[in-house]
Order: C-alpha cells, then sequence, then structure tokens
DNA sequence: AAAATAAGCGTACTTATGACGTTTATAAAA
DNA sequence: TTTTATAAACGTCATAAGTACGCTTATTTT
C-alpha cells in the first residue's frame, strides 16, 4: 500500500526559469517520444508529472517530481490550480500514449510551478530528454499541458507584482537591469530604467554588495542581493485597495 | 457510466455571504448528523460538497453543488486550492462518518469558493439545515474543513484589495458606508471613512443612483451601484510593482 | 586620445494617500 | 415648532509615490 500510485490524480509541474543571456523567460519540459515499426507516433514535449502515491501530500508528490528531474530540492513552489475537464487526456496522441501507461483516463491533476535559478539545472545526461524552452515560443505540447503552462504564467505575471519572489528567479548576485530585464521579460512591458532604479534601490532589502560585475565590456555595474530577513522583518501587510 | 461517480474525488464549497445588519462576513455550513441506538455518533457541520461525476468539469461539479445547496446559479466562484493529505478525512468522527456513506478515505477535494447576497439564499425548508455562520465565530467542522475555510478566507483577503469582487456581496444598490463595513469585516481594520469615501466616488465604475437610502432614522444615504460594463471598459492592468 | 555604450544620477510635475477638521440633512425628542 | 442627536458628506493640508524626461559617468573598444 505504501508506494501505490493513485490512478487518476497527478501533479503535474511547471517549472520556470530565467536566461539571463537572451533575457527569456523559459520553461522546462520533457520529451513525449513513441515510435512502433518505423513510425513515429509521439515526438513531442509535456510538462513533467506524476501520479500522487498514497501516502503522500500533493505537495510532496510535487517535490518529488522536482526532485526526479533536476535533482532540486527546497525551490520555491506554487500550487496553482487543479485541471479536471473530462477530456484534457483525449488528443489523438494523448490516447495513443496512454495505452502505453498504467494511467487513467479521468485523470485530474494538480498543476504546480517552481521557480528556480537556470544555472542549478543541469540538464547533460538527463534521462527526460529535458529541455528549457522560451514561454513565448513553446513547442507543441501533449495533454492540456499549453492552457497548464499558460494559465501558470498569468498567476506569475500577478504574484511577481506583489511579491518578491522574482528574486528566486535570479543569481544571488544581480543588478539592477537584471532584475528589469525579468520584470519586462515577465510581464512583456517596457519599464523606465531610471524610475526603476530608483525605486528598487530604496527598497531596505536590496542591498548594495561591495562587488560589481566582472568579464563585461562597457561600464561594470554594481551588484546588488535581496535580503530575506529584512523583508520579513519590515514586512507588514498594507491593506491598500486598489480595485 | 455518465452519472458515474469519482470516489476519490471530490469538490468542496465555501459559500460567503454578508450580512448587512450584523456587518459579518459569513461562511454557509451544513448540518453533519448520525446517530445510533440513541446516542449522538457526529453532530456538526461541514462545508457542501460532493463528488465529481466522471462527465464533469470540475467548475461544473462546483457549480451543481451550489444550486443543490441553495437554487442558486451564475454566482461568482473562484478554484482556490486542492486538499489532499492522505489524513484529511481520518478524524474520529469523520470515520464514523464515512462508514455511512460511499466515500474513499484517500480523498482528494477540489475547493472552490463563492461569493453571493446572503438575501439570495433562502434557508427555510433547506433540507441539509444549512446555516450562516460569521466566518470569526465558527462551529465545531468536520474533515479538514475548518483549514479549507480559512484558506479561502485569506484567499478571499488578497483578492478583494486588487478586483471588485466585493460587489458580488452586496446589493446591487449600496451606499459607500455599506462597501467600507463590508472591507472593515473582510479585512478586519478600520479604514478612514473620509479618505475611503473620495476613493471610492472617484471612480468612474462608482455611479451615484438617483435614489437615496429608505425607511432609515437619522441622514438618509445615497445609493451607488458598481458598473461592470464601465469597468471592464477602462481597465488596463497597471503593471505596478509593488512588492 | 576619441568614440561608443551601458550604468547611474537628478529634477520637475502630477497623482495618490493619510490624517483630521467641519458642515449638512434627516428623524426623533422636547 | 424648535432642538438635539447622529450618521452622511465635504474640505484642506502635508507627505509619499509615480511619471516623464534630461544629463553625467565609468568603462572598453577603436
Amino acid at each position: 500500500m505504501e508506494f501505490e500510485k493513485i490512478l487518476n490524480i497527478s501533479v503535474d509541474c511547471v517549472v520556470f526559469g530565467y536566461d539571463l543571456k537572451t533575457k527569456s523567460l523559459n520553461v522546462l519540459l520533457i520529451k513525449r517520444y513513441l515510435e512502433s515499426k518505423n513510425e513515429i507516433l509521439v515526438d513531442d514535449y509535456v510538462l513533467t508529472g506524476y501520479h500522487v502515491y498514497q501516502h503522500e501530500t500533493l505537495d510532496e508528490t510535487a517535490t518529488r517530481v522536482l526532485k526526479e528531474l533536476t535533482g532540486l530540492t527546497n525551490q520555491y513552489k506554487k500550487q496553482f490550480k487543479a485541471f479536471g475537464s473530462p477530456d484534457r487526456l483525449m488528443g489523438d496522441k494523448d490516447l495513443v500514449w496512454i495505452k502505453n501507461e498504467e494511467f487513467n483516463l479521468r485523470t485530474i491533476t494538480i498543476a504546480y510551478y517552481f521557480l528556480l535559478k537556470t544555472e542549478d539545472v543541469d540538464l547533460n545526461k538527463n534521462k527526460y530528454r529535458a529541455k528549457w524552452f522560451p514561454i513565448n515560443d513553446l513547442p507543441e505540447l501533449g495533454f492540456d499541458h499549453k492552457n497548464i503552462i499558460l494559465e501558470a504564467y498569468e498567476d506569475l505575471k500577478v504574484k511577481c507584482l506583489s511579491e518578491p519572489i522574482i528574486f528566486k528567479l535570479l543569481p544571488d548576485k544581480f543588478t539592477i537591469n537584471e532584475v528589469q530585464d525579468l520584470y519586462q521579460s515577465i510581464l512583456g512591458i517596457d519599464i523606465d530604467n531610471r524610475n526603476f532604479r530608483r525605486k528598487l534601490i530604496n527598497k531596505k532589502y536590496i542591498i548594495a554588495l561591495d562587488e560589481k560585475q566582472v568579464g563585461i565590456s562597457k561600464k561594470p555595474s554594481q551588484l546588488y542581493m535581496f535580503s530575506v530577513d529584512i523583508y520579513d522583518k519590515m514586512f507588514q501587510k498594507n491593506y491598500l485597495i486598489s480595485m
């Protein structure tokens, strides 16, 4: 009983990472591939996910699934929505795929998203043939996973406006412009650098380090860090009603 | 097959209503009662909920459950979290109760909350012995429903700050002070009436009617309405980063 | 030494918020 | 009819935050 799968309940994980060089918010996807008699039956991508075990909480399932794919633990995660349409696994390719899997056709999935630093993930010798894809240039996706990703993205857009989760996607030491670029990537907007810079620098939990960027042409920029401690201490709910 | 229940997946609904007179945010609960040989085995309250049917989406289940309890359709609803701890139905009374029900011990539930006008609900001759309870004075609750309610409440607190969902809880015609009282009830804070009033009246989607309150001692107050149309038209995402 | 470029500082203007004093309309009491 | 109590409604001032720009500076490459 201990490691028995619940066949109609799964967790799927949208893993977000940010590529500093291309300034692109990316999603980590795994390959779904099936061939038979030299014919390619399925060849696309899906989210990483798995059945919930009988003895697990949903959070534990999500943590396990992330670890299985990336080796990482203790990453920021959020359960954002459950998906359970009766037809969510009913695409032609999905039906072919499910034949080979121990999968109930009527499975509901609890979707999580993770925010982590791309640099922490090593995709070499990854057994799932995992790959990063820009959120704005996703490949063909199986099941209802395109929809799940887009809903995760919407949630992220909203959440990054009111909570400092953006720093989960950046290296520990970052420049102001990197933060700005990330906001711009996520929100798809342009931000005035001078105003943004002033705003960020004035936050007490954004701490200037005694370091500058190295190995950069042009003027090297000041490095900063985000202090969770200061943030948590000074944080008081502001009940600003702005509907 | 069409109306077959999925025995390990349910939807639970936190129904919020606001009592203008007592200025209390309330939750609608149903009685859970079981006796045997003149002994009361279970006597507490639970959320309304039911299994998901094989042919239904989760949203449809929630809609069905609300209709079954209140007769109402087309109410504001939000799926806010799935609950799936292995021990969530394992209280002593829960175990007694489940014996009498067609219920899987390892059931995960997709929780929704509804916002509706208390006045729309008629509890007389309600077959579930449903009753409103102030969010701050809940009765003994079965399963993990206390926790579910509190998480719904937290979500509501956050959401009402950034979206005009508060009007779902008020009559179509309301006074400024009624809106303020509702915010105060939900958030548990005091708001300066003069500032709040100014802020609300300046919103273009808050429309002063040619009516005043009637049947009131003291100065009768101006009635207003919320215009969804204007709100939707003028609404442009404001990407105000305020972490 | 000059040019190119991204980093970074400054200033004026507008809008929003917070704190609080004052006036007004009504029903009930005198 | 007048007074009184009370909630509704309006007004003002100071401060904070946001928006829109212009300008300077440090560094590498040419």
